[in-house]
DNA sequence: TTGTACGCGTTATCAT
DNA sequence: ATGATAACGCGTACAA
């Protein structure tokens, strides 16, 4: 609170005005008044309030993120790469969880939306596309990171769920599985309507008939990949498990060593969201490799352009996943 | 930008401060001209701005924190435990990565200066404390989190490490372990000062003679931590190993696979920061758990109170991390 | 080149 | 019970 720009003006003899000219050089100051309040400003350790600069100009160089939960890794590296961006190009970043609750998501939109944040990045849990809009309309522009709702116009980055996800089931197939478990996240996002699609189509071009116990849905936590994998051990038969999520993988990898059955012999694995301990367990798991922090950058990217220009069309990045082979298949 | 409180004055009938009484509820109102405001606002959707409404009470509702990596788990569920009881009470939170540079750290205080939060957490990176001091000087409350820094006093929470390591090291030594490895972060951290104060107080105990050259510093990441390990492993013959933190660990493990080793027979571990990949691996590794989603909960409560009650004494608290015995050793 | 004065959207004080 | 209006700290026409 305590030293604002009349303060400086005072000591430098001169006007606010003046003074806001030399700090945001905005305007002509002989050299010497500028020199005067330089010296102010350093004297007084001066900040100006970003605050009041905000209420100003209508623009806080502030973007929001929300993204599900903070203990997801793919989540935060993402995080890691919005941030790097934007702090190369003088912007802060407000992250919060919505905890894949439409409704702190609404509150959480809200919230920012009295912010006045510049702009605003999210993996949008469950929505009606339209309630959406309408949260969404006119305030600041989006980008929709990861997931995507459906027929609503907007910058996003995504993955090619699709095509990796049907790599990996060809994959299995090729190496003689036709029992394969989906263990995938819930049915509404994206995402799992993506790799849904590419299972069935695998299996199709394969001759393999679709079996819908032979899928499962869950939260991406350990406690889901365990029971589920568990289950479609047990009592669906399959032979090979393709958990949707690092978190659902690490539980699959612990259910099947708990249940005394050996990886890859009594069950393959192929999971997703590669993280460094997939080479430390034993056999290393053949993952999925998702470019989190550049799938971030990407969409900070995209943010501040759109921000600079509004008009521009909508453009939609897919970046592919990599398929990581190691001895889990 | 839109709707503004004049707006809904306007519709309503009323001034502006009328409505201010009824959304604050600051003022007795007559039912009737509460009822045409209420009535007002949700017509036009009126969401008062945050911007406007801190600049005029000089706080913001919003607290700061200072982390050094997003990709770091330890952290990321501290920052999660921090946003729960922070959204509980209404508060929301900005997160920023300082990358354990002094330099960053100092930027990244002045910006949180300058966006007028109403205090901030941070774990701070190595800095001489009397700049410290100076940079955080009557602008807002400060607890200190996992580190902290000497002769400052202030609020605080970190891990008893002291405790654990000395433990976990007696643990070791109990095993027949004569030469343990030490795998640490920079020494000029307190929490790297803390493990090696207990590394050799056990040590002394033992009556096992203090070798400077089973100790290494590094980042802390998974590189650092392959690397230091196998340097240990082939220069100091050390037998067992204590990695300061999770990715370090794998990091060892790893390494210690690709050498043709096999633990614990040849190389023992104790690792910090228990992760689930941690009962993963082949063996699973006996780790120290760190709770980290508590010690941010227990961080938040301490800055809220103290941003209640400025007056009253610092508080440090100290939590126990707990030896999670497996395998490794 | 510099100063005056208004407005950004609120809340709070003081009238009425 | 309600209304005018002055702040909060800054940027920016416009005037000088």
């Amino acid at each position: 609170m305590a030293v604002t720009i009349k303060d400086v003006a005072k000591l430098a003899g001169v006007s606010t005005a003046t003074v806001s000219y030399v700090i945001n050089s905005t305007n002509h100051v002989s050299e010497e008044t500028r020199q005067r309040v330089t010296r102010a400003v350093e004297k007084l350790e001066y900040r100006p309030s970003a605050l009041a600069r905000s209420l100003r100009v209508q623009r806080t160089r502030t973007i929001g993120l929300i993204i599900p939960r903070l203990d997801n890794q793919f989540f935060t590296e993402a995080a890691h790469g919005i941030e790097d961006v934007l702090r190369n190009n003088h912007y802060s970043l407000v992250i919060s969880e919505s905890e894949d609750s439409p409704l702190t998501e609404k509150k959480l939109i809200q919230v920012f939306n009295s912010l006045l944040v510049d702009g605003l990045v999210m993996a949008p849990c469950r929505h009606r596309q339209s309630e959406l809009r309408e949260l969404l309309r006119g305030n600041y522009p989006t980008v929709f990171f990861d997931r995507r709702p459906t027929r609503f116009e907007s910058d996003a980055v995504v993955l090619d769920n699709y095509s990796a996800t049907r790599k990996a089931i060809t994959y299995l197939i090729e190496r003689g599985h036709s029992r394969i478990g989906m263990v995938l996240g819930p049915n509404w996002f994206s995402t799992t309507r993506d790799r849904m699609r590419a299972y069935k189509r695998a299996l199709r071009d394969a001759g393999i008939e679709f079996d819908s116990a032979l899928v499962r849905n869950g939260d991406y936590g350990v406690e889901a990949g365990s029971e589920l994998s568990g289950d479609l051990i047990k009592r669906a038969g399959v032979t090979a498990l393709f958990p949707a999520s690092a978190n659902m993988t690490l539980g699959a990898f612990i259910k099947i060593r708990e249940m005394g059955l050996s990886v890859p012999r009594d069950v393959a694995i192929i999971g997703c969201d590669d993280n460094a301990w997939a080479s430390a367990t034993d056999p290393a798991i053949t993952m999925l490799y998702q470019p989190a922090a550049d799938m971030g950058r990407k969409a900070a990217e995209l943010l501040l352009k759109r921000i600079e220009s509004p008009a521009d069309g909508y453009e939609t990045v897919y970046l592919p996943p990599e398929m990581r082979i190691r001895s889990s298949v």
